[in-house]
RNA sequence: GGGCAGUUAGCUCAGGUGGAAGAGCAUUUCCCUUACAAGGAAGAGGUCGCGGGUUCAAACCCUGCACUGCCCACCA
């Protein structure tokens, strides 16, 4: 076999990718004999390209994919794409405005025709990204939130909802872009700091030269004000309850009246009330049955006010306002202010709020039945702490207003009678599929569509049923046996937006859960701690990292890099320890193919461990393998990618590999045979459990390992079940031993090549047995010529000493010590053993310690004692020769 | 104003049910030893944010506080 010294990505990656698509190895039908296990992805907006967050999110998405089909379940994980609402139109609205084409000249049919034309040509570019990720997806069951089955299921749901009463139209204040042109729900409003000022006012009552001064943020949409609100427990205003007031510069009266809400500390505690403008404002008019009058429009210019104000940007009617209230003496003070100022999540300007028919949805009982369900953990939040505030949100959630003035979406199907003149009668609106052919009311047979498109989340909620067909009418099996599904991973940055939804339609439209765990990762951020973002600069591409290091090293540090939860640093350097580990498992792999070149009949089956060092590397893989296993199970991912690692490099390379390197290479074929087949078999099972995370490095290696199925459709192979503690203690002290020589070495400088002898005198006698019987290992890791043991050994002159594991270790160094760097050393070791004397010992004096403390860790404390007290002895003895 | 996380080695982070502080990167010394220099061996580096408390024993449990980050919220 041809294995290159360095790991090579490119070609292996290359070839395993296709495979899995062309062979359709992820592919799942419905099997009632396996378990099933499901996964939706959380379909990505077509306008996207894969970036960190993806990687991360459909990284960790595979890897539990993959686990479980290792372990024997009908795994599927559906792939998709979301039409993206008011993202994507944003994007193609660019472009057309570079070519100087304007939406609404161009018009909604045409505009639609180049919307398409883009998800067409570049709407999959992320699916061939995840293909290149090596996901585990069904690639026959990709789906997108707008082609025609993913539609019949929204209108099914729209349907459905308007005929129960829970989807109604009404006028309320909405947050309004003037950007994009359309009403937004209350989740889709991002705030920011904005530095402003706060304004006071003078307002005149009427037929008196007294005045109430009231503060405000807006003072552009004073000609919208129908009330002066003021706290009924506000002794300075008390007498002014009821008078009347002058709008300043319309001379329009209004009333002063009192609103429990009004917070007297602030400002003036006095509140200009303009119900068109502002939620507070508008809560206080309902209370109140007060007039709503409009004063900015949905172009965000100024309508209802004095004629000179007519047409005016928000900005420009402020300036204009405290410029001629100044004039006029109103103004008494303005104040540096900062606050937060709602923003459009995908345009950033600024949100109006204003007053607009839109239709909603009546979200009251779906929220009371998707908390109960988290409550009754029939789904279940890792880590929980996420479930607090998920019901918290459910709690205080206002209906959802799910209309937008867009034309990229789903069209809203809902039709109205209209007359011959294309008038809309007053008839009852129709929920339907398709156009009515006649109207129930008054027989009409003319309707028109309701011109507004759904929100994007809307048809998000469906996810989990209509990629399962529920909007198709035929009895459907993959929706009952792939529904619920298994488990949701997620950012916390969408929980509201999209987890607590589907929450509440999979309830609403199944009865049932859509998912039994939702699994919320963390946001990947810079080295610095900020989002990645284009304007800052700090965007680390996946793709780059899969260019230079590999897509396992982009996985594998990905899988590493935080615990469920918590968002995540990443850096480039971070790639770098994942790229080695590559390399690593690749030059080790191939080291153990070198030498079963030309063996024949390894068999799993009949491994035998003969030394202590098999049973001991056994014993470490069972330990490692469950809890590897277990850390998957519970979605510590991390913890299940630092622990193979950690075996890997540490156990299985630089401990069991050294010390099966003599009989690797040894002429006998028996003992050869005997400890490749368990290398190779501790391998494999490293494969096996590293392949969700690695699937490229661990598919190759297998294969080249001559394993007939894949590893990816493999199932794990049985662990012995090695588990003798004992066999891992004398490791240990063998290890003691070994590392202890080692650093004599070192700090003596002797080069590795020079092989020396050692005395071993014997201090414990059970130890002796252990050590003697595997001397072959310290004398190959240590480079030892030879070891003598005895009782009573003399000092010899020149000599380092170790004192270790119940021995007491001479190295006689004739012309290679010095003297003053071992005196060095053994007053250290001095030093701390004197330490340790007397630590255990204040604990052991200690009769509550006695009393209280466990007698396993007493007796642990006592043998600490107890060589502390060997290596005092020993090498305060052994000073005394240096002198 | 609430809620949630975090604070451990220079940096990025691990540390089920409390019993002598760990990794990677960076750093020092030695080594191209026939798998790997993207490597090996050894070392240095931490009063585990601060103050109380519980306990024989606290990085871990309780309680204050400080700082950082995120989310939610109608102080105009």
């Amino acid at each position: 076999m041809d294995m290159e010294k360095v790991y090579n990505f490119k070609t292996v990656e290359g070839k395993w990718s296709k495979y899995w698509v062309e062979n359709k190895v992820f592919s799942a039908k419905v099997d009632k004999n396996k378990k099933p296990f499901t996964i939706v992805i959380p379909p990505a907006n077509i306008t996207g390209s894969l970036h960190m967050g993806h990687a991360l999110n459909t990284t960790l998405q595979d890897i539990i994919i993959r686990f479980k089909k290792l372990q024997g379940y009908n795994t599927l994980w559906v792939p998709g794409t979301d039409h993206g609402g008011i993202a994507t139109q944003n994007v193609v609205e660019k472009l057309l405005k570079k070519k100087g084409i304007n939406k609404y000249e161009l018009g909604r049919e045409k505009f639609l025709e180049k919307m398409w034309q883009w998800r067409n040509e570049t709407g999959d570019t992320i699916l061939s990204q995840l293909k290149m990720m090596g996901c585990g997806l069904d690639w026959d069951r990709v789906a997108f939130t707008m082609d025609e089955s993913r539609s019949k299921a929204v209108k099914k749901a729209f349907i459905e909802l308007f005929n129960k009463g829970l989807i109604y139209r009404g006028k309320r204040l909405v947050n309004w872009c003037t950007r994009c042109g359309t009403a937004l729900s209350d989740i889709e409003v991002e705030y920011a700091d904005e530095k402003s000022s706060l304004w006071h006012i003078k307002y005149p009552l009427k037929d008196s030269n007294e005045y109430i001064v009231i503060a405000t943020t807006r003072p552009e949409t004073m000609f919208g004000d129908t009330t002066v609100a003021v706290n009924p427990d506000d002794d300075r205003y008390k007498k002014l309850l009821g008078k009347i007031v002058m709008l300043p510069l319309v001379n329009r009266e209004i009333k002063i009246i009192a609103d429990y809400t009004i917070d007297k500390t602030f400002g003036t505690g006095a509140l200009k009330v303009t119900p068109s403008c502002d939620a507070v404002d508008n809560e206080i008019a309902r209370r109140n049955n007060l007039e709503v009058i409009d004063v900015i429009d949905i172009n965000g210019k100024l309508i209802n006010g004095p004629e000179s104000y007519k047409g005016l940007t928000v900005k420009e009617a402020r300036e204009k306002v405290v410029k001629e209230l100044e004039i006029n003496g109103h103004l008494i003070k303005v104040e540096d202010y900062d606050h937060k100022v709602g923003k459009c999540y995908r345009c950033s300007t600024t949100i109006e709020p204003l007053m607009s028919e839109q239709w909603f949805l009546d979200v009251r009982q779906m929220s009371k039945k998707a908390i109960e369900v988290v409550d009754e953990c029939k789904t279940i939040f890792h880590p929980e702490s996420w479930k607090r505030p998920y019901t918290l949100w459910l709690e205080n959630l206002r209906d959802w207003c799910i209309s937008r003035q867009l034309w990229w979406g789903h069209r809203i199907p809902i039709y109205y009678c209209v007359d011959k003149q294309g008038n809309k009668t007053n008839c009852k609106p129709i929920a339907s599929f398709e156009k009515p052919t006649q109207c129930l009311c008054c027989k009409g047979s003319n309707f028109v569509q309701d011109e507004d498109v759904l929100d994007t989340w809307f048809s998000s909620a469906l996810w989990p049923i209509s990629v399962f067909g529920w909007q198709e009418d035929k009895h459907n099996e993959e929706l009952k046996y792939f529904y619920p599904t298994s488990v949701l991973a997620t950012g916390h940055e969408i929980i509201y937006l999209w987890v607590a939804r589907m929450v509440q339609f999979g309830l609403e439209f199944m009865k049932e859960v859509p998912y039994r765990d939702v699994f919320i990762h963390g946001i990947v951020r810079d080295k610095h701690g900020k989002k990645m973002s284009k304007s800052l600069g700090n965007v680390v591409d996946p793709r780059e990292i899969m260019d230079n290091y590999g897509t396992d090293t982009l996985r594998f540090a990905l899988a590493c890099a935080g615990a469920p939860g918590r968002d995540i640093q990443i850096s480039q350097e971070s790639f770098l320890s994942a790229r080695n580990f590559a390399n690593k498992i690749w030059n080790a792999s191939r080291f153990i193919i070198m030498n079963l070149e030309g063996i024949e009949n390894l068999d799993d089956e009949d491994i035998t461990a003969i030394e202590l060092s098999d049973k001991w590397i056994l014993a470490e893989l069972y330990k490692m393998s469950l809890k590897v296993k277990k850390a998957y199970e519970s979605y510590n991912i991390d913890t299940a990618s630092r622990t193979l690692y950690d075996f890997f490099w540490v156990k299985y390379c630089d401990w069991y590999i050294e010390l099966s390197k003599i009989r690797m290479m040894s002429e006998d074929l028996q003992a050869k045979k005997q400890v490749l087949k368990i290398l190779a078999h501790v391998l494999k099972v490293i494969l096996q459990l590293l392949s969700p995370v690695m699937p490229f490095i661990t598919s190759e290696i297998w294969q080249i390992l001559g394993e007939k199925k894949i590893i990816a459709e493999s199932e794990f192979l049985n662990e012995l079940k090695e588990n003798d503690k004992c066999n891992i203690e004398k490791m240990k002290s063998l290890q003691d031993i070994i590392i202890a020589l080692r650093t004599i070495r070192s700090k003596m400088n002797i080069s590795p090549a020079q092989q020396i002898e050692a005395l071993f005198n014997v201090l414990d006698e059970s130890k002796e047995k252990v050590v003697k019987e595997n001397e072959s290992y310290v004398k190959q890791l240590a480079k030892l010529s030879s070891i003598s043991f005895a009782k009573n050994i003399v000092r010899p002159k020149n000599s380092a000493l170790a004192v270790v594991s119940g021995f007491e270790i001479f190295l006689p160094l004739e012309g290679l010590i010095d003297i003053e760097k071992e005196k060095t050393r053994l007053l250290k070791d001095l030093a701390l053993a004197k330490q340790e004397i007397e630590k255990s010992t204040s604990k052991l004096q200690n009769d509550n310690f006695i009393n209280r403390a466990p007698s396993s860790e007493i007796e642990k404390i006592k043998t600490r004692l107890n060589e502390a007290n060997i290596k005092l002895e020993k090498v305060s003895e052994s000073l005394k020769f240096l002198d």
